[in-house]
DNA sequence: TGTACATCAGTGAACGCGCGTTCACTGATGTAC
DNA sequence: TGTACATCAGTGAACGCGCGTTCACTGATGTAC
């Protein structure tokens, strides 16, 4: 009963299970991985938690593998929309660097879980999975150097020079989230890693400032 | 027949050989780590490969986590020396970049499967192997902290300012670090990365530089 | 130097357990007419 | 609307396997005298 309508697709009532099935199963990884990473843990497991047979995990994912590609996704796919419009928000560099390091504590704060699967598996021994994220974070690096290259103190840049600070500003803002993580759920602990992440910020577009002297 | 003569201790040949047989468990374990993390490791599958019986691991170890620990301090507990003495080396900033990066280029090459392995761990899943690798970053810190307090372009500096762009060098080299490992044996791909990783240190002093402005 | 006893790194059998994957199946949902 | 057939998400038994840890042991090395 999957028919489309006015260009929405409308799922039947099977799909809809099925995705619900499938959306446990991501639940309960990422529960089950807050103390593990993915190369250690069990399909029995993951779908004993997600309180559905072991074999009905194949109806969904190949293998752990799949499902971590599939966490990456879930974890970053909605992010690019929101970084980009942060970034496309005119402002002074003052408002932009309170600005990002606000949205890295907001994703921190609100799916720590995902923020620490992607730290144990940026480096993890699941090479899909650790290639899924190094390409999102490519992305990100493209969106951010896109971001520069349109602003005015940008001109007489090259382009690899460009490149070189986007990756820098990823690259920062994520030790930041793997930072915070650390820091837990006291508020002080993490108001002292925000602060110096700002000034982490100030200090690097300081010598952007001063690149082309 | 452990004896200290003149301040030194010989060892006798149990405990050399006991030593042996630790530094194998270690050998076996690393060398198995290149494909997994160490919650995924198995014991019986390390002293397999170190060629001895399961239960002699508890004579070395009490478990994965304690052996993780031992790894951490093999892979860069003699470090700092070189860290250190390369810091201390008088040489102007493009001089001391060019070295630090190198050093970083040459753990990597030469020990690359202890930097994978703190790759891993660094925010993987074994708590105590963690926070051994937290640690370690936080000798360097102070290590590089002790280093620019004592340039005279630190003159005027705040000490949490200070902390915090020596916290920047440390994390900006274990990034390249990782960022190395990843590239591969391919030369061409490193020199790039290597080639970033200058530039970004250039950026970060030209930064600093202007920090009092 | 020789002897008698102590230490202790490494052994091997045994245990109960959870693992990933296969297979033929069930029964609710979907489709065709 | 009603009927007959197709699809397919989820089941449950079964398989062979490697796991961590226990235990009493062996025999080379170390120590005391």
């Amino acid at each position: 009963m999957s028919h489309t309508t006015g260009g929405v697709t409308v799922a039947g009532v099977r799909q809809a299970r099925k995705l619900r099935t499938r959306q446990a199963l991501l639940d309960a990884a990422l529960a089950l991985l807050e103390e593990r990473g993915l190369s250690g843990l069990g399909l029995r497991e993951v779908t004993r938690a997600a309180g559905i047979a072991p074999t009905a995990f194949y109806r969904h994912f190949t293998g752990m593998a799949d499902l971590g590609v599939a966490l990456v996704e879930e974890s970053l796919g909605g992010l690019h929309a929101t970084v980009r419009a942060n970034l496309a928000a005119t402002a002074d560099s003052e408002r932009r660097i309170a600005g990002t390091v606000g949205l890295v504590a907001r994703l921190v704060r609100e799916q720590p879980a995902h923020v620490r699967f992607l730290a144990r598996e940026r480096h993890g021994g699941v090479r899909p999975v650790r290639d899924a994220i190094g390409g999102e974070l490519d992305r990100f690096t493209s969106e951010v150097a896109e971001a520069l290259a349109g602003l005015p103190e940008s001109a007489g840049w090259r382009r690899e020079d460009l490149l070189m600070l986007a990756r820098l500003y990823v690259d920062l803002m994520a030790t930041t989230a793997f930072a915070l993580l650390e820091a837990g759920p006291d508020g002080a602990a993490r108001e002292r890693v925000e602060g110096e992440a700002r000034r982490r910020l100030r200090l690097v577009a300081l010598g952007s400032r001063h690149w082309l002297d």
